[in-house]
DNA sequence: ATGCGGACCTGTTAGC
DNA sequence: TGCTAACAGGTCCGCA
């Protein structure tokens, strides 16, 4: 479910609530995650108080004086803020009980999702410590793609969606992004020209940026914190559109399956 | 090192 | 209507 508008649209809406404020509990109601939710997690935060919530990639890290934690939401993850007394319902694995009464709410029908001490520097994990660049940072560019493309022979789309070379890009954002730069999904990555790398690097921030300020992107179950759905399903051009006319040409976009998963293009502008 | 397929799960939808 | 198969926003791991 949630790529990099999801997960920062996810921050956005948890920060206000939780930075600054101490944990009163963390309550486990189902611990076998992608990895089990360690028993010695409970111990270690209870009673610290969250000083920051970044993100890196598609993780958020919680910070604390003792250490921090990474939360990854996997496919299906999803956080609301309640209020105490609000009851679980089906798939409601983790609540974040803070002081003050409020609650972070944890939703994973998938369990793909984990949540990981990380200790002193979460940069050192290795989870963290292989991720590549930031695609709304200064260093990521047409000339970074270009680069760490050199010999590469697997699709540009695995490519882009590849977070050992950039974070954050999943599915619906890498075919988005690769119409927008009217690049084929199927070519390979080190085939193509700088100047197209460069046209690339520029889509999927604009894009990424684009789909945070609309919330993200629903396409069945992603809700943000707040519980309201993310408005970019309605300006997605080719992701899950397959059949339907292509906006700049009116031909009828493709689905092809590329590394395993669905791949939405427009077989006259990408070339 | 690189590329590929399988694995982890549950829920929803498409097809017979 | 009911059963079964395919598919879904991620990404790690093991193998060639």
């Amino acid at each position: 479910m949630p790529e990099l508008p999801e997960v920062e649209t996810t921050r956005r809406g948890i920060a206000p609530h939780i930075e600054g404020e101490i944990i009163q509990n963390l309550v486990v109601r189902e611990s076998r995650l992608r990895w089990p939710v360690s028993e010695g997690l409970v111990s270690r935060i209870q009673g610290q108080c969250i000083k920051d919530i970044y993100r890196r990639g598609k993780y958020l890290v919680f910070t604390t004086p003792v250490g921090s934690f990474i939360w990854h939401l996997g496919m299906s993850g999803s956080m609301q803020i309640v209020e105490t007394g609000t009851e679980p319902q089906k798939h409601d694995h983790i609540d974040l009980v803070m002081e003050k009464g409020t609650i972070l709410r944890y939703n994973d029908p998938r369990r793909f999702g984990c949540l990981l001490w990380a200790g002193a520097d979460p940069n050192q994990h290795s989870l963290i410590a292989s991720l590549g660049c930031e695609p709304l940072e200064p260093g990521f560019n047409g000339r970074y793609l270009y680069a760490r493309s050199r010999n590469r022979k697997i699709s540009v789309k695995s490519f882009i969606m590849d977070g050992k070379v950039v974070v954050g890009v999943g599915n619906i954002y890498a075919s988005e992004s690769l119409y927008a730069a009217g690049i084929r999904p199927t070519r390979a990555a080190g085939r193509i020209s700088l100047a197209r790398y460069a046209v690339l690097a520029e889509k999927i921030s604009q894009i990424l940026k684009q789909a945070i300020r609309a919330g993200g992107t629903t396409l069945s179950d992603f809700t943000q914190a707040d519980g309201r759905p993310g408005y970019f399903s309605q300006v997605l051009q080719v992701y899950g559109r397959e059949a339907q006319p292509c906006a700049r040409c009116g031909c009828l976009i493709k689905n092809r399956v590329i590394g395993q998963r669905a791949s939405y293009y427009c077989p006259v502008c990408q070339t």
